[in-house]
DNA sequence: CCAAAAATGGACCTGCAAGTCCAAAACCTG
DNA sequence: CAGGTTTTGGACTTGCAGGTCCATTTTTGG
């Protein structure tokens, strides 16, 4: 019955049959329409705007697409997703020395100097979020997986007796996490990059020194 | 000529001869829209929905906002940056000592954790945004506004000998700022207040201990 | 009380972008 | 190659939200 099938599952339902072709005209939609956003901002992209940009036709669209635009987006929210942390790495997943760490910190405000104001997440979050359920989820998984890989990274620390062992992981990680997620949001509105480097630099720092001072419960 | 006037100057050109009842007019107007966003999200709004709940004609808001949709959102989002900062008044003027601190603190938290999914200016900035050149200018202003406060309090708090002198307050006061923004971030892509809470908590305990440690230039 | 200016109501227009439909081509399997 | 399935192209429909327009009412200063 089914050849060279590829099942791509996103929310419920799931796609079934689908030929190579299919597969690579599908992806370049994703891909596309992907580029498309980061260029333009969600709401500024239209279908046919991606269609022209990927050469595929409005058949095409909803034929891979059955729910139209708004699974289109959200298959390219988990395309961006996936994207953010694949960025950082191998940096994120080795945590282990603090020249470590400051090649994550580099990595991290090389590519979001590089990427500008062009941020497909926030947008997503904010257009997408609100009408498609899923894509709360997909941006929920996102920071959830990104805080547990800097989590591991304390930890390593810490077994390694270069953190305090009473720091909180835990929490010392959400906060750097939002001081990125915040250092990000200021460098799209304001345009500068202070805001997530004194973030980063500050925290980290924090942690080298003695780290989570545990004086409020 | 000009009886009860009041001149609400925003972008380039100014509104003339507004009359008392108008100026309320355009005031209720104005209201509800941010109402109505913060309820549904910026483009789940439409003008018809802001006349419903508002009780005025089409007549009336292109009287009051001839370039239509997008000057209305422009003055939603001034008004909504401004409400941000009153909100936190009186604390955020008075951080004079550390129980001062955490009641602004408190207030944050309390703020943010009551307005719960609801931030206007998130989809502002994502919506308004990239449309309007203006919208970009107003979220700057806020951001710099609320910086320069903490910064203050930051400062204030050297003089009176409470924070190490060698803390560098305006980079401080970025990743404070980065901080609570990322963590509003969070919470309303998550539904957690951990991470604000844990940036604040952390970051300002890290003031409270020595502070910058200016290991990098 | 009058004339000018502002405020209001609501019918109407218009453009556009999402979504539908189907027929033709390409493709796979046996 | 035959028959079914997937893929593709593009014309057509549709709904709707933003914006225009003007006629009517209200307000204002003198």
């Amino acid at each position: 019955m089914d050849l060279q099938v590829q099942n791509l599952r996103y929310g419920g339902a799931m796609t079934r049959a689908l030929t190579r072709k299919g597969a690579a005209t599908r992806a370049r939609i994703v891909a596309g329409a992907a580029a498309e956003i980061r260029e333009r901002g969600v709401d500024e992209v239209r279908l046919e705007d991606v269609m022209a940009h990927t050469g595929t036709s409005k058949g095409q669209l909803f034929h891979y697409f059955p729910d139209g635009k708004e699974e289109l987006l959200l298959a390219v929210a988990q395309h961006e997703a996936d994207q953010v942390l694949t960025d950082q790495e191998p940096m994120l997943s080795n945590l282990t020395s603090w020249p470590a760490w400051q090649a994550w910190r580099d990595r991290l405000i090389e590519r979001y100097l590089a990427q500008g104001v062009k941020c497909p997440l926030n947008g997503l979050l904010g257009q997408t979020g609100r009408r498609a359920p899923g894509a709360q989820a997909i941006v929920t998984g996102l920071m959830w997986r990104w805080q547990e890989a800097i989590a591991v990274g304390i930890r390593h620390m810490q077994s390694a007796g270069d953190i305090a062992p009473d720091v909180d992981a835990d929490r010392a990680s959400a906060a750097l996490l939002a001081g990125i997620q915040g250092g990000v949001l200021l460098l799209l509105s304001t345009g500068r990059i202070d805001h997530l480097e004194a973030a980063l630099d500050l925290t980290i720092d924090s942690l080298r020194a003695g780290g989570d001072s545990p004086s409020r419960a």
